[in-house]
DNA sequence: CAGTGTATATTAGTATGTCAATATCACTCG
DNA sequence: CGAGTGATATTGACATACTAATATACACTG
């Protein structure tokens, strides 16, 4: 096999595919490429140095998740963010997260949790001062993520993460705005009312926090128009 | 290519690779392949006259689902069925499903959607005295799929389906109980509930209908215990 | 006969070859 | 100059070939 220059991609223990879908998806993610932008599987094998056979399978893996659009003897591209796709993330990951607080505010013993969504608190304060986008946006990762893991639904979450993906990638496409100390905020309102048991204060707040997103759209599509389809 | 006796798959417009995914999954759901059963991806190809790239790629699918177990150099087993794959089935089935409800009852006009509850409440009676279950349960599938497609979200079905798949998997191992007047029944109370707008009665209705299904995971495990993981 | 090493078969992972469908673009003809 | 046309290149779908890892069977050793 050409090892060739990418050798980023021999190294550790997971199969060709594996690192080839990470790579590309990532990629997506990060806008390295672009909406709409074609991809070839016989241009990526060659610049990821492997053959045409696991590329093909993560481009495959990635049309699952609507992330790219295969068309026969046309070729593929990277799907345009849809605002179908955003509202359709956005339902499912509102009505997983919500069900998820149903859970936490019955939990009989709530402490580890509380103290959990306390460190990420404080965490998220700290990355909020420091301007640290990257790590801030971690630990908002964190903080929702706990909720289920100590609900005893930790599997749950990586569906989660499934679901909510397009709802990131519109996030992903506009200068992050700043918003660190709303997000906190709100990520507060939510942990205390969780740990007060109320039910109600904590459904409203994680639904406000869920569809501040709402405005990404827009955004999304003013700062990139190109990005979009239709 | 070898034609051979097995041209089922070789009609229609679609993909191979979706043709031998459609069967395998078929397969699978009404446990013509049992759980735990081994699967070659040559002995397959063979099977249905195709090479093994479709058979490889439907597999990969499936493995996404959860369908299958793939191991690396040992070879790929139709997955057991586990609990907790139940358990996640059945939440994410519960808070979409509840979600919809809780849009349902807030549609502005609602009668279509009363109307076609009302169409699948009749069939189901039907069905369910001539005691043709297949049918009944086609509908049942109709009245769920009912609410989401009346509420403007008709896409988010499909992800409805997907996530319940294992539920379904526990049913289809289960001789039916001959429980469709209970079905009709707790149908009838969620499109009451649902048409008068009467948000907590159409939640509970709903609820009780989907946790019905707890008892099958004993059910399966007494029924086919060699079915089963741990 | 028990235990161990080894040949062989089978597996999924990966690479490569082939093909039909489609796009592209230079070219011809009106 | 523009519309149609045909050669050519590119694409994804599918077939096949090869590899390394693992399981299995069996012969050999003690």
């Amino acid at each position: 096999m050409n090892v060739s220059e990418n050798l980023k991609l021999q190294i550790v223990g997971q199969s060709m595919t594996d690192r080839v879908y990470d790579a590309i998806l990532a990629m997506i993610l990060k806008l390295e490429i672009r909406p709409c932008e074609k991809l070839s599987e016989v241009q990526l094998s060659k610049k990821l140095g492997v053959s045409r056979t696991p590329v093909r399978e993560a481009f495959l893996r990635l049309e699952n998740l609507g992330l790219l659009d295969i068309v026969p003897q046309r070729g593929t591209i990277v799907a345009p963010m849809r605002a179908a796709e955003f509202r359709k993330s956005q339902f499912m990951r509102e009505a997983f997260e919500l069900a998820l607080v149903r859970r936490a505010v019955e939990l009989e013993d709530n402490t580890e949790l509380c103290k959990a969504l306390d460190r990420e608190l404080r965490l998220q304060s700290v990355h909020s001062e420091l301007k640290d986008e990257n790590a801030f946006f971690e630990s908002d990762e964190a903080f929702h993520a706990a909720i289920a893991v100590h609900c005893g639904l930790a599997d749950i979450w990586p569906e989660v993460q499934r679901v909510k993906m397009h709802m990131d990638r519109f996030r992903y496409a506009i200068r992050s705005q700043r918003e660190t100390p709303t997000i906190l905020e709100q990520h507060r309102n939510i942990a205390e009312a969780i740990c007060k048991r109320d039910e109600a204060a904590a459904l409203s707040a994680m639904t406000l926090h869920l569809r501040r997103a709402n405005h990404l759209i827009a955004d999304a599509a003013k700062e990139h128009p190109e990005y979009f389809e239709l």
